[in-house]
Formats: C-alpha cells, structure tokens, sequence
DNA sequence: ATGGCTGTTATCCG
DNA sequence: CCGGATAACAGCCA
C-alpha cells in the first residue's frame, strides 16, 4: 500500500499528532529494522527531543527534530505507524516512540521497512514528482539513456522518487503507453504524456485517500492504507484503479479485458488496445 | 494444507 | 554502467 499518496495522507495524519511532542523514551523492538545506525545510538539520540517537523520525501517520513537532528521511516511494504495510548508492545512492532501522553508505533510485519538516523537514505533520491524540480527536460534525460522497459523505470527511485508498483501501471494507463516500451524509445510527446499523467494521477491518489475515512493503527488491509486488498478482502472491488488488480475486467476506455504480464518481477497490468 | 502470490529495495551478479 | 535475479519476511488466498 505504501507509495507516493499513502505516505502523503499518513504524514497529513500524523503532523498535528506528534509535531511539538517531546520524545520520552524509545523503545526498539527489531533490531534490524534499524538502518545507518545501531538501535542503541538511535535510542539514545532521540529521548528529551521535541519533534518539530514532519515531512514526506519520497516514500519517506521524515522528522526533524529540536537540535536538528533528522530521523527517517520507511514503511516497506506492510508497515504502520499510528499514535495510540496504549503503551504494550505487540507482535511486529518495530519501534515504540513514547511521547507525552501516547506511544508513537511503527508497526512491520513483513519487516520491509526501516528507521533511519540522518539523512544518508536520501541522497540517491530523484525529483519528488508533485515538484518543480521533476521537468520535462530532467524526465526525458533520464528516460533517454535506458532501454528497460519504461515501466521498470518508474519503479527506480533514483529517475523519479515515490512511484510504486500500483502507480507505475495506473500511471502508464493515463498516459496510453505501453508498459513494455523501451525507455528509449518513447517520442518527445510521449514521455511529456507520461509526466503529466504521472503527477495527475498521484494527485488524483491524494485526493481519494483524503476522502477516506482511514483506521491508521489497523492491521486490517481494507481499513488502512488504501490498496484495497484483492479477491474477497476488496472494499470497492472495480471503483478504485484504472488497472491495477483489474485483470480480465473491461478497460474504462474501450471495454477490452485488461490484461496482466510480469514485468521485472512484479505484477504489471494494461489495456493492450489503449496502451500500444 | 501447501505453495504461490504480495504494496519495497539493497545487493549481487553477468 | 546497465539490467536481471535474488533475498530479506510474514500473511493471505486459491
């Protein structure tokens, strides 16, 4: 569930649940979701601390501390994070943040995820695509110089930061491009296609997800973030994406069954009429 | 019930 | 340098 939007909108949850909070105590509860530092510096950096901002970079949360310090989280692929008051740990939990008066948890059963302590994770990071600084110059430059197939692309976090496998293929649709399209090959026109409809449809994400109404600290994938599950766990089993998890289900556009390949590994779905 | 799938990404090869 | 395969892991589903 995590991209780009879903990070966006638990940031946007979390801000006015934890900026001002003093850090209290830390409790580090998987020490190898740790990154950049041992468990022990990272605990002991952070009690007496007061959060001052959290930000979003990529698929990163980000907080900035009182004395400057930075601390980074990643969701991974299953991760949480939720304010609860209540203080016992559970099955999974990373991490326990104490505040003044509630735990902040980061919650990981797949353990994909990870805290950060400083900024080290960021540097390889491309142009945060709701940006100025993702151009079309920049995108086409980038695009220019492989011959991966463009969907692969979109997943390296280094050409564009915070697409994942469920906007890549939602994003390509958009755009009516093949998935399989060398990066190379694709004209002036069309990679400005994709641009546009990368953003458009990150954004459109954005606004879906504030409109829901989200149970953060839920284990539960219909309640949480809002990848909806698949088969009989499906909240809205056709309302929400354009293709992804859509196979045999009829193109918005033209009615023909979408249809789902492998592409790098991972699940990647198209309308083989509209996106050729 | 077992095995194959899954929203991420670092790292290892050729 | 690029690209493909793999690994890290637990849970869900067929």
């Amino acid at each position: 569930m995590p991209e780009l939007p879903e990070v966006e909108i638990l940031v946007r949850h979390l801000r006015p649940r934890v900026v001002g909070e003093r850090i209290r105590d830390v409790r580090i509860l998987r020490a190898r979701s740790v990154w950049d530092t041992t468990p022990r510096q990272l605990a002991a950096a952070l009690p007496g601390r007061t959060i001052r901002r959290l930000t979003r970079r990529a698929k990163y949360l980000r907080f900035d501390l009182d004395d400057r310090q930075v601390f980074l989280l990643h969701l991974g692929m299953t991760g949480r994070v939720f304010v609860t008051a209540q203080a016992d740990a559970h099955k999974h939990d990373v991490a326990r943040l104490q505040l003044t008066r509630a735990d902040l948890v980061f919650h990981d059963p797949r353990q994909f995820g990870h805290l950060a302590l400083g900024e080290d994770s960021l540097r390889g990071l491309g142009p945060e695509p709701l940006g100025r600084a993702f151009t079309a110059n920049r995108f086409a430059d980038a695009l220019s110089r492989s011959r991966a197939p463009i969907k692969v692309r979109l997943l390296d976090q280094s050409l564009v930061a915070g697409i994942g496998n469920i906007y890549a293929s939602e994003a390509l649709w958009k755009a009516k491009l093949d998935p399989r399209m060398p990066c190379g090959r694709l004209r002036e026109a069309e990679v400005e296609r994709l641009r546009v409809a990368i953003v458009r449809t990150l954004r459109a994400a954005i606004r879906f997800g504030g409109g829901l109404s989200l149970d953060f600290a839920s284990t539960n994938p219909v309640d949480g973030l809002f990848y909806h599950g698949s088969g009989s766990r499906r909240e809205n089993p056709s309302e929400h994406f354009d293709v992804y998890d859509r196979e045999g289900q009829p193109c918005r556009r033209c009615r023909v069954p979408i249809v789902r390949i492998g592409l790098g590994g991972r699940g990647t779905f198209f309308c083989p009429r509209c996106q050729s």
